[in-house]
DNA sequence: CTGAAAGCGCTTACAG
DNA sequence: CTGAAAGCGCTTACAG
C-alpha cells in the first residue's frame, strides 16, 4: 500500500508538500496541488490514521464506555450507540466501544493506552466510579446522564424532571387529584440512577404544587413480576384509577394487562406516561407520553466532547435535552 | 506522560530491553525484569497503543459494521454489539463502530486508513455491496449471515434451516396437518435478507417432508400494520388454528391480538415461533420456540476473525450456529 | 511557495 | 542476555 513518500515521489514533490495539502495546513499552489491530487488518485493512496495519530498526539476517536445492566432492559441502547457513532463521524471522529464488566478499569485503559481523545460515558451513576480516574486525570469526557455531583465532568441527558412535570401537569389540567405512579423498582434509585430520581423527585414534587396526590406502585424486574405487580395495583379498587408510569417494561407490558382485566383506556383507566421511541415504534401505544429522545442527547454529548477536547480548561458544563410532550386521549 | 525511553532510563536498561519485556517476545533475565517492572509502576508506564500499532502494522482493533434498518426493529442488536465487544477484548483486540448509512465506503475508509485488523460485518444480505471492497482487498473479515455466495469470505449464523426443520417437526409430532406462516414482509426477502430466506425455505421443504401444509402469511412493517395483518388472519375462520411464526414484530404483537379477538393459548389457538431472546426477556412468552443466538453468533464471529487474521490465506469457512428448542405448551 | 530534518513512541532484526 | 540502529508513516517547526 502507497505511503506518503511514494506519492511525493510520483508528484515530484517533497512529503512535506504531500502532508500539506493532506491536512490542508498550508498554502499550497494550484499546480502542485494537482499534481499531488493526481498522484494519490493513481496510486490509490490514503493517510495512514495510526501514523497520524502518533504524529499529532490526536487519534481522532472517542471511547464509548457502556454499563450493560441485563436487569436494566435499554431497548435504547442500540440506538444511543449508533447515534454516538454517527454524530461523532460528522466531526471526523471513530467511536470505539467500551463493554469490560469493569467500567472504571475500562475507563484508565482507554487513558493510558492514549487509544481515544475523548471519552462518553453512558448511564452514569450518582456516586459512578468511572468518575474517579477522569477527574483525576482531566481527560476530556462527557457523561450521558446527570449525577448530583458531575465531580467538574461535562454532563447531559434528557430533562428528566421536566418531563415528570409535564405529565403531572398534563394529569392536573385534566382535573385529576391522585394517581398511581408507577415507578422503577427499588434498587434501581439504590443504585444511584439518576434519571429514576430526577424524574421522581420532580413528580413528587409538582404533584405537591398541583394538589395530585401519587401512589408509588415500585415494579420488580422481569416479566413475570411486572404482570403480576402491574395486576395487583389494577385490581385493588382502593387504588387510583389513573397511572403516571415512568418504566419501559410497565408500559410494555400493560396492554396485557389491561387485557387481562378487561380494562380500557381511557374509560376505565387513564394513563400518562415517559418511555422510549423505541417501544412506541414497537406497539400502537395511545397514552399521552414524553418520548425519551436517544438520538438529540447523543449529538449534544458528541457536540460537548469536541468542544472540550479544543479547550480542555473551560468551565464543565451541564446540559438538559428538553422533552416533549405526546398529547393522545388517554386522559 | 511516561513513554519507554523514561522507563528504560529509571530501570538502567536500553529501550529494547524494555521492549522485550513488554511484548514478551525475548527471554529476559529476573533482575532486568524485576528492575523495569518496577520502573513502568513506578512511572505509571502504559504502551502507547498507536505507537505500536503503527512498528507491527498491528492496530489489534476489529471494525463492527453495522445496517442499521430502522424497519427492520432489531432490539438484539445492542447484543450483538457488546457480545462482539466482549469476545474481542478477550482475545485482546478493540471493537471499532462504523456506522455509516453507506456501508461500502465505510469498508473501504476502514480498509484504506489501515484502522482496523478486520472487520466484521452485521447483518448481511444477499447480494450485499458491502462484499465488494473485502473480495477484492482479501481484507480479512466475516459476515455475520449466511448469503447465498459468501465470496470466499468466512461467515457465521444461527441455522434458521435447522430452526425451522425444528419448529415444523415439532408441528408434526403434535399432529397438526396445516399452519400459518407468520412471515416477514415481502420486501425483507427481495432485499435478499439471508435469514429470512433460509428459515423460509427450510420451512416449506420440510413442511413438504411431513405433510403439513403452510399458509404463508406476510406481515407488513409498523405496529399498526402488524396488528391489522394479525387480526384479519385470526378472524379469518377459513385458517389453520396453528401459527408458525418468524417475525418478532409479530410475536410481540400477538398477545394483543389474542386479546382483541378473545383468544386463548394453545386451546383456541397452537403456537411456534422464531425470536429473538430480548422479547423472550420482555414479555412472559409462553410459546414453544427457538431462540436466536446473539452471544454465541458473535463469539463465534470474533473466533473466526482471529483466525483468518493469523492466517490469511486459509480456506474460507462456514459456521452455522445450532439452534435449541425451547418447549412449552403451546401446541 | 517548497523542502530537509527531526520527532512522535514503539518494535525488530542484527551484532555482540 | 543486552543494546545501538533503523524503521513504521506521518506532521511540523524551521530555513530558504
Amino acid at each position: 500500500m502507497a505511503n506518503i513518500g511514494d506519492v511525493a515521489r510520483e508528484a515530484g514533490v517533497s512529503r512535506s508538500t504531500v502532508s500539506s495539502v493532506l491536512t490542508g495546513r498550508k498554502y499550497v499552489s494550484p499546480q502542485t496541488r494537482a499534481r499531488i491530487e493526481d498522484a494519490i488518485a493513481k496510486l490509490e493512496y490514503s493517510v495512514n490514521t495510526g501514523a497520524r495519530a502518533l504524529a499529532t498526539s490526536k487519534t481522532m476517536t472517542f471511547g464509548v464506555v457502556v454499563r450493560f445492566h441485563e436487569a436494566e432492559f435499554s431497548p435504547a441502547l442500540a440506538t444511543y450507540l449508533v447515534a454516538l457513532s454517527d454524530a461523532a463521524r460528522e466531526q471526523g471522529y471513530a467511536v470505539m466501544l467500551l463493554t469490560e464488566a469493569d467500567g472504571t478499569e475500562a475507563v484508565r485503559r482507554a487513558i493510558a493506552g492514549r487509544q481515544v481523545d475523548g471519552l462518553i460515558l453512558l448511564n452514569v451513576l450518582d456516586g459512578d466510579p468511572r468518575l474517579d480516574p477522569i477527574s483525576e486525570s482531566g481527560f476530556p469526557a462527557v457523561l450521558v446522564g446527570m449525577p448530583e455531583d458531575p465531580r467538574g465532568i461535562d454532563a447531559v441527558d434528557l430533562d428528566f424532571a421536566a418531563a415528570a412535570a409535564m405529565l403531572v401537569d398534563h394529569l392536573a389540567e385534566h382535573g385529576h387529584r391522585e394517581a398511581m405512579f408507577v415507578r422503577w423498582p427499588d434498587e434501581l434509585y439504590a443504585a444511584g440512577s439518576t434519571y429514576a430520581t430526577r424524574f421522581e423527585r420532580a413528580a413528587y414534587a409538582r404533584a405537591d404544587e398541583r394538589g395530585l396526590r401519587l401512589v408509588p406502585v415500585p415494579v420488580p424486574v422481569g416479566p413475570a413480576q411486572v404482570r403480576a405487580t402491574l395486576r395487583a395495583a389494577l385490581a385493588d379498587p382502593a387504588n387510583p384509577r389513573t397511572l403516571l408510569i415512568h418504566n419501559d417494561a410497565a408500559v410494555a407490558m400493560l396492554p396485557f394487562v389491561l387485557n387481562d382485566l378487561g380494562l380500557e383506556v381511557p374509560a376505565d383507566l387513564r394513563v400518562v406516561s415517559l418511555h422510549s421511541a423505541e417501544l412506541a415504534g414497537l406497539y400502537v401505544l395511545s397514552f399521552t407520553a414524553v418520548e425519551s429522545k436517544p438520538t438529540a442527547v447523543a449529538a449534544a454529548a458528541v457536540e460537548m466532547l469536541c468542544k472540550r477536547v479544543a479547550e480542555p480548561r473551560a468551565e464543565a458544563q451541564k446540559r438538559l435535552i428538553a422533552p416533549r410532550l405526546e398529547r393522545k386521549a388517554s386522559v
